[in-house]
DNA sequence: CTTATTTAAGACTTAATTATCCTAATTAAC
DNA sequence: GTTAATTAGGATAATTAAGTCTTAAATAAG
């Protein structure tokens, strides 16, 4: 569904997001270890997410990434995969056709449009903060082992 | 959502299908030209089609590809996602977990696993002799020219 | 102001997917 | 049986995605 980039990015915010919660800010080294991914291939989504004000870096000793709580309220789900990702999977023809429309549509676009429109409620209705509260609290996890 | 690899098998199936539904058996030539996928990849694609028993391939002049009426609707979507990009779309975690379940989730378990159940059902519901028909009937389509 | 620690950026490598090409195998038609 | 038309299969090439490495820039702390 996401790419593994994306799928990296929205665990490593969540995993920042749910350090600021408890105004911790975490270097690269540990969002890498704490939800195990390639630490230079983090680094390069993380340098997105900042470019794009999802997270906030700091450079230097001391430095690392956070989340302004209030920033974390007004981020959604669909803001990070649209930052990694981009909009395809929001606007693309489920068969891969370039102009799929309602009044040329493919054999299976009001079905996967229904799909897609679900989809796309759940990441708009999911927020940053209520996924970092869940981790937080040891509702939900980063990492399976 | 899916590779291009699969979105080419569907299209052909479904093409394939359609031509069937009129007794017209179709070749590789002519597939590739109507639902526009490059020739030599779609032949690869039919390659496993057939191995899947989803198409029947004839050698030889005036060969090429068909699918027997009563076959046609036993196949749903489903087996054919399945039979090019396998299960991992139904089985993965959103965020790309290795063990994600609902003893230990991933913050997004649940409202993934509601799109994901909905896209199966969506691919288990859906059979190839509905697609075939609605373009057969020119209620649907496979290329967007 | 020097040093150590951190992220940023760009070049590079590796792996997977997408796509092509060439030859073999099959078979209908003559 | 020979020929032409078709799919099958293997090797290869091109493109994109995933991942790594090295150096530069920033900054806190002594």
């Amino acid at each position: 569904m996401f790419s593994k980039a994306c799928e990296y990015g929205i665990r490593a915010s969540i995993f920042i997001a749910s350090k600021s919660l408890n105004s911790e800010r975490v270097r690269l080294r540990d969002v890498a270890k704490q939800i195990e991914t390639p630490e230079a291939f983090t680094a390069k989504i993380m340098q997105d997410l900042a470019r794009c004000g999802i997270v906030n870096s700091i450079k230097g000793p001391k430095g690392g990434f956070e989340i302004d709580l209030e920033r974390m309220e007004g981020i959604k789900l669909k803001d990070i995969v649209i930052a990694i990702d981009g909009i395809q999977i929001f606007t693309g023809c489920g068969l891969g056709l370039k102009k799929c429309n309602s009044k040329k549509p493919c054999p299976i676009h009001n079905d996967f449009a229904k799909i897609r429109n679900d989809l796309n409620n759940m990441l708009e209705e999911t927020l940053l903060s209520a996924l970092a509260t869940q981790v937080h609290d040891g509702d939900a996890y980063l990492k399976t082992v």
